[in-house]
RNA sequence: GGGCGAGUGGCGGAAUUGGUAUACGCGCCAGUCUUAGGAACUGGUCCCGUAAGGGUUAAGGGUUCGAGUCCCUUCUCGCCCACCA
């Protein structure tokens, strides 16, 4: 007999699968089925053993459901950008697309080596430009629907590297690489308005109902959605009370939003607490405003805060630091007292409106910030108690009372005093009402020296806070409605008198042991706090709902009933918050889809055009990060500077010029002297200056407001413009002839000045112009404007509009396009005042400076590039279509293909590329890009293989097992089977040889089970093998591919015991094997005669009949103890089985004398007599 | 601190979902074969007890005719989040 030789016939198998595409799918069938795996990084290292169980889960399934009759899709790709091939790069100076294209070769090979039925044929990987150039478009996507955006924002920084660090290298708040503590840096970042789609990603949750709740719940939770109120707290400034002064009309203009889930504690709010970054404490800060009477401390706190990294901010059990304002109030607008206003570090400027209401009675961590600055704590919420045995009755009167509880203790024998009732069932401390005008305490006394005599106490103090306690008091038939509060008082000394006759009618007392206070006294509903209460040093917080107290007219009643009453009482807003913060989108790394940005000095973010992408990743000889934060694509001055695409595009198109000169076409003296001046054609000031006074010493100047009347004023200016005109066109020839030279430009005039004096002189100059408007043209110049691009039939804020005046930009910067703004310096305002209002490029010095206008912006590409998480983030809809140039995937495959059926990934994704993608699609799907609403419509998590000392596989723990030496031991089916044998998928296990051996003794009895080929088997063969037809199916289905393979080695067992299967049986054996071990089940079914492969045979079925045996076996107990079995017709009546059971005669024995009280019959289980 | 999950032989684990606890495999013990070792095969293997019988699913309590499974309390471990108002 030939032995099992796993090294012959493997190989073999997996060449034959990839040269006749066994495994290659076509988009089209009757029923189709995708199977996705999490694509894998292509590290150095390989591929370790933990790696494996996400991909041979999806290949059985993929294998069964193929066999199923389904046309099943199982591709892969590769997820290759990322920092280990960066750092690699670093280190060898290798090239990371050289070390990537290596480590997917061995990945790869790896992969086949196990015998997957992967669809190379629609392999990606993500750092091929012909796939991130669809990643590029996505993203351009999302640059145009407003939702990415660039902002300053703290990063993790990493001192040592010098770099940026992404949230996933930072562990425990130390750098991943070099263990170094992460601080915060401002840098500027791409983002990702994820928290646009909170509500949506939240709500799509519920269209999955087969993903696993704890996936769902973790999103959910991640997302963060919190009902609350938003609600102002104005403010009294008391260093500064002008500034209260100067509020608005309605006395309503400075105040401070809280965001808070607990409105209905707003009365015990005894202070107010800003971060340390709120935009009122850096405006309060700053040298405009003087309304801190310590600001200079408070300027250090925030300094202080600044420098400390997260781990120093949220140290566990850090005490609370902060800082009060002092100077300024802030106004409860509940009780409309003043409360003091603080920052502190442990109000998150990130979350809610970056400041907070703090009631210290039920909120730990107000209460700990309370109690070291000594602020006053309000308790505002009342624990609630109904008495359960007593509860209170409808119609009966309602009594409140104040109530005392005395809890006296004699600490030396540890014992605590009882009352014990005469007329009641009851076990009480001392209890009692207070009276008028009487003090807690002294009521306490006061009763406990009433009814027990004792009078002298070391020491009393409050227990807990104030309750309410309410039952039905038969006695009195009323609704006692007790404000409870509980006292402890030591004995001092044994001191005690006798307590009056009437006391003792009533009662007796006891002394009894402390530590049996829960279970001796009765009934008291209230006793679980009381108990808290002793074991706890103060009063403590109570953070629940219950009845409030201490406000106003919402006293007493239930506080999550008026919650919403409370809120618009003091004028707030409902509101909804996430926990969820924007995605931040980019790296300053170079191994990385570079984000298709441009850059323009003119234009600002222009995105690169379609056509250009993919922007491809530059060779660089250094991958090291610069130091200053950016990415090393930033030192490649040949690919950074571009031509700015925009500006390139305009450069065609017609400009549509407008000159507004005052100083050219106007009248003003300054405008004279400034052009002659700044055009240099004096040769000094004073020249020029002595000209003009020459030039005007006999002509009237009209600016300087004396009275004419109008056919004088006409007949002046027309010979004062003739004059004027005359000189400065002399002086402006140059400039217009540098207008001239502008290609396709429409040019308009508008004029401060008239048209009568100003259009000849221009028309002589031949400068060709479509409008001039001067003062004749009874128009605002925004009108004016307007009615020019009106007539051109362009928007108004295409128009370049070029000004020698300030104030022209102040009135028309709402209008235009403050970039097509340009200040000429030769005329009216000058360049000094100019500069008071326009960015210094958008400044002209010289009439040639015009050709900058419109010559293309200076432009640099975007340097930082995408996370890791982009390609990832739709790679699942590029294998429905992966070689398609014109879109990212056509929308009959997706619609083919999607959502996609079963989705195998590990946990740890379950926040981060779950939601992501998740986030991508419904993005996607909005735009009308994709079809599919949710991408995955099963997530199927599993548990991490540990190494076998049982700790996570890692380099630096030295316990990877490497999976090839493991296939070169024992054969990739052996593994297989053995990986599938471990343990429930979901399930963390660890990896021990020590049991492989058992898989491997498993595929050789079935190897040499050929020998027991016969013309006949056994009826419990043939049984079993429906049996485990049916239950490998179900157990695939369920990934519970440990018990389908126990199932299968039973069958097994059980045919070696007969020793005889028919070649029929043994054939279907082996189509439910090929899933797990498909090398062998090919192996067998070629030497049985067959030439097609076992995968395009069909999953066997079952015969039910076969399944259902005449008899069943049951069990007889007695009392619930099993006492004999039984074998009875599978269709027997009740009747039939009970007295089959009773005739037991070992049952008989058991039932001798006794009598049957009960008996429970559950068919085809069990018989129970209860005696 | 919060959320989620788990705890069953020496080990990995099973239990038709409330109905014979410990399937299947490893390991171990005994035997067969063999010069020997290994492999293979046969039998045994939760604990106490010679046996009859009794006990046992982290510990304790509860519901039930019946609990590994449901409920409560406590302990231990794992994962995720963590000053989120």
């Amino acid at each position: 007999m030939k032995k099992y030789d796993p090294k012959k016939i493997e190989g073999r198998w997996q060449k034959k699968w990839q040269s006749e595409k066994t495994f290659v799918t076509k988009d089209s069938g009757a029923k189709e089925k995708y199977i996705l795996v999490e694509f894998p990084y292509p590290s150095g290292a390989g591929l370790h053993m933990g790696h494996m169980r996400p991909y041979m889960a999806g290949d059985i399934s993929a294998k069964y459901w193929r066999l199923k009759g389904y046309n099943t899709m199982y591709p892969i790709g590769w997820d290759a950008f990322g920092l280990p091939a960066e750092n690699y790069a670093i280190k060898n100076k290798v090239h990371p697309e050289v070390s990537t294209k290596k480590n997917i070769a061995n990945a790869k090979r790896q992969l086949a080596s196990w015998g997957t039925g992967f669809d190379w044929s629609r392999e990606i990987n993500t750092t091929d430009p012909d796939y991130y150039k669809w990643t590029q478009k996505i993203f351009l996507e999302f640059l145009k629907a407003g939702l990415a955006y660039e902002a300053t924002g703290l990063i993790n920084w990493c001192p040592k590297d010098k770099t940026g660090l992404a949230n996933e290298e930072v562990i425990d708040g130390k750098c991943e690489r070099c263990g170094s503590e992460v601080e915060k840096k401002e840098l500027r970042q791409w983002y990702l308005k994820i928290t646009d789609y909170a509500e949506k990603l939240l709500e799509g949750l519920k269209d999955l109902p087969e993903w696993p709740e704890a996936v769902k719940l973790q999103q959910a939770n991640w997302i963060g959605k919190s009902e609350g109120a938003e609600i102002d707290f104005y403010l009294n400034f008391k260093k500064d009370p002008k500034v209260n002064e100067n509020r608005g009309p309605d006395g309503k203009a400075a105040h401070i939003p809280v965001f808070t889930t607990r409105p209905d504690t707003i009365f015990g709010a005894t202070y107010l607490v800003l971060s340390p970054e709120h935009l009122w404490v850096t405006l309060a800060t700053d040298d405009k405003h003087d309304v801190l009477e310590n600001k200079e401390e408070v300027k250090k706190y925030i300094e202080n805060v600044k420098g400390k990294s997260d781990i120093e901010r949220t140290a566990l059990g850090k005490e609370k630091t902060g800082v009060e304002l002092k100077g300024v109030k802030a106004i409860n607008p509940a009780t409309g007292e003043e409360i003091p206003m603080f920052i502190a570090d442990y109000v998150l400027a990130g979350y809610g409106t970056g400041a907070i209401m703090a009631v210290p009675a039920h909120d730990e961590r107000d209460y700990d910030f309370a109690k070291k600055f000594d602020l006053p704590i309000r308790q505002v919420v009342a624990e609630h108690f109904v008495d359960i045995n007593t509860p209170p009755r409808e119609g009966k009167r309602h009594a409140p009372r104040v109530v005392v509880q005395g809890i006296v203790r004699n600490t030396k024998n540890n014992t605590v005093l009882q009352i014990v009732w005469k007329k009641f069932p009851w076990k009480t401390f001392v209890i009692g009402g207070a009276e008028d005008g009487e003090s807690l305490e002294d009521a306490v006394k006061r009763e406990v020296f009433e009814e027990t005599g004792y009078k002298n106490f070391s020491s009393i103090r409050k227990i807990g806070s104030e309750m309410r306690s309410e039952w039905y008091a038969e006695h009195k038939d009323e609704n006692r409605y007790a404000h409870m509060h509980v006292y402890e008082l030591i004995l001092e000394n044994d001191e005690h008198e006798e307590i009056s006759g009437k006391e003792k009618e009533k009662h007796e007392i006891a002394w009894v042991p402390f530590d049996s206070i829960s279970t001796s006294f009765k009934p008291v509903s209230e006793m679980p706090a009381i108990l808290a209460g002793l074991n706890k040093k103060e009063a403590g917080v109570f953070a629940e709902s219950g009845i409030l107290i201490n406000s106003g007219k919402f006293s007493e009643k239930n506080s999550e009933e008026v919650k919403k009453d409370i809120v618009e009482f003091v004028g707030g807003k409902i509101v909804t918050k996430y926990k969820l913060r924007d995605w931040v989108f980019s790296r300053q790394r170079y191994w990385g889809e570079p984000i298709p940005v441009i850059h323009c000095d003119k234009c600002g973010i222009v995105p690169v055009p379609e056509k250009d992408l993919p922007v491809k990743l530059p060779k660089v000889k250094n991958y090291e990060p610069t130091g200053t934060g950016e990415s090393p694509l930033a030192a490649i001055e040949k690919w950074v500077n571009v031509k700015c695409p925009s500006c390139e595009q305009k450069k065609k198109e017609t400009k549509y010029l407008v000159f507004d000169f005052d100083g050219v076409l106007g009248d003003t003296w300054e405008a004279h002297l400034h052009a002659r001046v700044n055009m240099g054609d004096s040769p000094d000031l004073k020249d020029a200056v002595a000209k003009a006074e020459k030039y005007f010493e006999t002509k009237p100047w009209h600016s300087r407001g004396e009275k004419y009347d109008e056919s004088i004023h006409i007949d002046w200016s027309t010979r004062f413009a003739k004059e004027l005109a005359k000189l400065e066109y002399d002086l402006f020839t140059d400039f217009l002839k540098e207008i001239g030279k502008i290609k396709n430009a429409k040019v308009a005039i508008v004029s401060a000045g008239s048209k009568i004096y100003s259009e000849a002189p221009i028309k002589k100059a031949k400068f060709k112009h479509t409008h001039f408007l001067g003062m004749e043209d009874h128009h605002s110049k925004e009108e004016k404007l307007e009615m020019i691009a009106e007539a051109w039939k362009v928007d108004v804020t295409e128009l370049y509009y070029f000004t020698d005046t300030k104030a022209d930009v102040y009135e028309l910067e709402n209008l235009l396009n403050r970039k097509k703004i340009i200040g000429c310096a030769w005329g009216y305002a000058g360049e000094e005042k100019l500069k008071q209002v326009l960015p210094e490029n958008q400044i002209l010095k010289k009439f040639k400076d015009i050709h900058k206008v419109f010559e293309p912006g200076k432009a640099k590409r975007e340097t930082n590039t995408m996370p890791q998480w982009a390609g990832s983030s739709w790679y699942w809809l590029r294998y429905t279509d992966p070689k398609n140039k014109k879109e990212f995937a056509d929308q009959k495959k997706q619609k083919y293909w999607t959502p996609v059926d079963l989705y195998f990934g590990g946990m740890e994704h379950t926040t981060l590329h779950l939601l992501y993608s998740r986030f991508w699609n419904l993005f996607l799907h909005d735009r009308g890009l994709v079809t599919a609403k949710e991408p995955y419509m099963k997530r199927v998590p599993h548990g991490i293989i540990l190494g076998p000392d049982g700790e996570k596989m890692s380099k630096s723990r030295g316990n990877v097992v490497n999976p090839d030496d493991i296939i070169a031991l024992y054969g990739a089916d052996t593994v297989r089977v053995y990986m599938a044998f471990l343990g429930p998928h979901g399930a963390q296990v660890a990896w021990n040889d020590k049991g492989i051996i058992g898989a491997r003794r498993f595929l050789e009895r079935v190897f040499a089970m050929k020998e027991f080929i016969s013309k006949n088997e056994d009826k419990n063969v043939t049984t079993l093998l429906h049996k485990t037809i049916k239950k490998v199916g179900e157990d695939v289905e369920a990934f519970s591919f440990n018990t389908a393979i126990s199932s299968m080695m039973i069958f097994v067992n059980t045919v070696f015991e007969s020793k005889k299967i028919t070649k029929k049986s043994f054939e279907i054996f082996l189509i439910i094997l090929s899933a797990f071990a498909p090398h062998l089940s090919e192996e067998i079914w070629k030497e049985l005669g067959h030439k097609k492969t076992i995968f395009t045979e069909k999953w066997p079925t079952f015969d039910p009949k076969l399944l259902v045996s005449d008899t069943v076996k049951m069990v007889v107990q007695i009392n619930g103890k099993v006492r004999a079995e039984i074998e009875v017709g599978a269709s027997a009546e009740e009747k039939e089985i009970v007295e089959k059971a009773l005739s037991e005669p070992k049952i008989g024995e058991y039932l001798e004398g006794k009598e049957i009280r009960k008996t429970i019959v559950v068919k085809g289980k069990i018989v129970n007599f209860v005696v």
